[in-house]
DNA sequence: ATAGGGTTAG
């Protein structure tokens, strides 16, 4: 009997796991019919006395307790019930495993009296019994059920009181587990030190740092645990000055060695920007794990050193789901996009699960190489784990959609998330903007059921990528009105619509309010206050800025060394590019080509050679299209025609128009008709519905007096229907723009300006030679 | 009862 029983109920056993399973994944199913079968042949198979025997009983015990889930899972009240009367018979509703889904199944149909009543009944007046079930409810998922049966509990120990306080904690209701704590009778080091990590767990970290106090005045020794608590909750919220008489305490209590401590201590140091003490802790343990050498890891990644931590981490001597999360997510956030997803990729492949991390930051690599196929397949791997209603996990992927052109799917995915945060809700309003939709992001930004400085920057630089600068300064002053303080970042995007607009006066405006708050100097607002007083003209509070800014990146060298030499100031530009290289930033691709302009502007050949061959054999950088076209200017201007022309056929890529603009230009400067006409043919071939070669030609045979071939220019620019857009320059006096087109001049005064013009001019010449 | 990793905005 034994052994054919033992194959029977493995089957039942397996159907109704089988059953569940399904009904997990798709809430829909209805498996009335499934289930009623099963319980059945289930009651078919019952015979009593048939499952004394040991396997066929442990059989017997798993089948009842896999038909008692599904019923809770399916609130199948009537079918629970009476697989509840039949353990009862057979002895068996006293068995953990039954019993406790015989709780879950009364708990889901929604009879709290019948869940009580049977555990009372069972497990009555053993303390550790109760504890167990509070545990087991609330691992199960179902921690009101436990909290309602701690309230019953006839007495209770610190155990329970700790146990109750965790669970809590461990689902974010750190309100809750204070609430039980406050009643706790019996403090402990233990319960002390469960609160405290509530508090740390859910980013409260001063509150931990409260419990840790009120826990010495209590007189309650802390243990290693609770040291390595603490200095997670000292790092969170940044109060190195308590960090370092905490570490004195460990030291003084001898904690000093301990694993975790040591663990935790190698973080704190990294959040105060001490990688060195970091790198000292780690030197000095005696013994270290995974989490040891992941901390390192990131004491390197933070010290920008990513050769060393890839060493690092290649060298490990064991390596799990956190390490390669901590690889990916570090590599996409420097820029390291296709890095991270060959990572990822590698996670896969040695065997690891991804976890939620490793998903949000491969899907933010995606996003930012906006590789949309990856970014899909990626997808995929996150619904067949079942994380896609993370939200960290759903704003990433809402922002890789976007920026792979496809918002109706981020919005798709937005749309299906139960819970949203602020980072959903400013993602998608990102990802808008991003695709250029701003009627949809505008709208969604009006809905936001909350705003933080994310959102209103998310609107403002969204304006500014898609050039509309008066909607950026409008959005912003909206910002200051709502109460907002605009950060960094907000600043770095507003200076920037006005560096694009008209006026100095707004980004003077802009340049005190950074002052207040004093960030006038921070890297990013210090870069973005140069390049705009460089770009609206006032070179000399550009400089000013610029000298001011403690801490410089390229990108601050770059606007400098570029304004430098847009407004003129070539051998300053070219002086400042010299100090830079004292400095240990490199040089980058948009830096000479500030640099070989400067040179092309002050008649530099031989200077601009040198600067052009030494950007691949001293830095690396191979030249681009636009670098060429800077040399070619370099020489058109200087007169070399023939020579740019013979530099241009030399290039060992494939010229763009500019490049034959640039010689074009020279050609019309020089009055060289010949080399010109080549260069726009070229020009014109390039580049067909542009009207800059037609324009230059026609301005080429003007000089030359080719009358004739001018009017041909303009009858075949005519025919091929390309109208030439015009130049408009502005100034702006007072609160009134006065603006000026190359195409017509009905300004008011137009009379009176063109009168002063015409005396100006002679006195201007000179200067522009 | 613990320590290491995560999303948006420049």
């Amino acid at each position: 009997m034994g052994a054919k029983n033992k194959v029977i109920f493995g089957r039942i056993y397996r159907s109704a796991t089988s059953c569940s399973t399904e009904s997990q994944s798709n809430p829909k199913f209805s498996s009335s019919i499934s289930i009623a079968s099963i319980f059945k042949s289930f009651k078919r198979k019952l015979v009593v006395g048939s499952f004394h025997s040991t396997p066929s009983f442990k059989s017997y015990v798993e089948t009842c307790a896999s038909l008692l889930r599904r019923c809770s899972c399916t609130h199948r009240l009537l079918s629970g019930l009476a697989l509840h009367g039949h353990a009862v018979k057979c002895g068996i509703s006293s068995d953990r495993s039954v019993f406790t889904k015989l709780l879950t199944m009364y708990s889901e149909c929604n009879r709290p009296a019948d869940q009580n009543r049977i555990f009372i009944e069972f497990a009555c007046s053993d303390i550790f019994s109760w504890n167990f079930m509070i545990t087991d409810l609330a691992r199960s998922g179902d921690i009101d059920t436990a909290s309602n049966l701690f309230d019953q509990m006839p007495e209770r120990n610190v155990v329970s009181w700790t146990i109750i306080i965790d669970e809590l904690v461990k689902r974010g209701r750190v309100r809750d587990a204070l609430g039980y704590f406050d009643r706790c009778p019996c403090h402990t080091v233990v319960s002390y030190t469960a609160m405290m990590n509530g508090f740390a767990r859910n980013g409260m970290y001063l509150d931990g740092l409260l419990m840790f106090r009120r826990m010495i005045r209590y007189g309650l020794m802390p243990n290693e645990i609770t040291f390595t608590c603490v200095i997670t909750a000292c790092g969170g919220c940044g109060e190195f000055d308590f960090a370092n008489s905490v570490v004195g305490m460990i030291i003084k209590n001898v904690f000093g060695q301990n694993l975790s401590v040591c663990n935790s201590l190698i973080t704190l140091y990294l959040r105060m920007g001490d990688a060195g003490m970091a790198r000292k802790v780690f030197n000095g343990m005696v013994e270290r794990d995974v989490v040891s050498w992941t901390a390192l890891l990131d004491v390197y990644f933070q010290m920008g050193d990513l050769k060393e931590a890839r060493h690092v981490f290649n060298e490990m001597p064991d390596r799990n789901e956190v390490s390669w999360s901590m690889m990916i997510a570090r590599y996409s956030q420097s820029g390291e996009a296709v890095e991270a997803l060959w990572l990822f990729k590698h996670m896969l492949c040695n065997g690891f699960k991804p976890n939620i991390s490793s998903f949000a930051s491969v899907i933010s690599a995606s996003a930012s190489l906006e590789n949309l196929l990856h970014g899909r397949s990626v997808h995929s791997h996150v619904v067949k784990f079942g994380c896609e209603n993370d939200i960290f996990v759903a704003s990433s992927l809402i922002d890789m959609y976007s920026k792979c052109g496809k918002s109706d799917d981020a919005r798709w995915i937005f749309d299906s998330l139960s819970m949203k945060n602020i980072v959903c809700w400013n993602a998608m309003v990102g990802g808008y903007f991003y695709d250029g939709r701003m009627v949809e992001a505008k709208h969604l930004f009006m809905q936001l059921p909350e705003r933080n400085a994310a959102s209103w920057n998310a609107m403002i630089s969204g304006f500014v990528q898609n050039e509309l600068y008066e909607d950026v300064l409008e959005t912003f002053n909206e910002m200051l009105t709502s109460g907002q303080v605009p950060s960094r970042m907000t600043f770095s995007s507003v200076l920037l619509a006005c560096a694009s607009l008209p006026s100095l006066e707004k980004g003077k405006n802009l340049h005190a309010k950074t002052i207040k708050l004093g960030i006038a100097t921070e890297i990013f607002v210090g870069t973005a206050l140069t390049d705009m007083y460089a770009k609206s003209g006032d070179i000399e509070s550009s400089k000013s800025v610029f000298c001011m800014m403690p801490e410089k990146n390229e990108v601050s060298w770059t606007a400098m060394i570029q304004g430098l030499a847009d407004s003129g100031l070539a051998e300053e530009s070219l002086a400042l590019f010299e100090d830079m290289k004292k400095t240990d930033i490199n040089p980058s691709e948009p830096m000479f080509l500030s640099i070989l302009f400067a040179c092309s502007h002050c008649r530099l050949v031989d200077k601009g050679f040198h600067y052009f061959e030494s950007m691949d054999k001293v830095y690396g950088i191979t030249p681009k299209e636009r670098h060429y076209t800077a040399m070619v200017d370099l020489l058109s201007r200087a007169g070399l025609l023939r020579e740019a022309e013979d530099f241009i056929k030399k290039m060992p890529i494939q010229p763009e128009a500019n490049t034959w603009a640039a010689l074009l230009s020279g050609c019309v400067t020089h009055g060289n008709d010949g080399i010109g006409e080549r260069a726009a043919k070229m020009v014109i071939e390039l580049e067909r519905q542009s009207t800059a070669g037609y324009v230059l030609l026609s301005n080429i045979y003007a000089s030359v007096g080719r009358w004739k071939d001018v009017a041909k220019v303009r009858t075949l620019m005519r025919e091929t229907g390309i109208t030439k857009g015009g130049g408009c320059s502005w100034i702006q006096i007072r609160d009134c723009f006065h603006a000026f087109y190359s195409w017509d001049s009905n300004h008011p005064n137009a009379l009176e300006i063109y009168e002063v013009l015409e005396l100006l001019i002679p006195e201007m010449i000179p200067c522009m030679l």
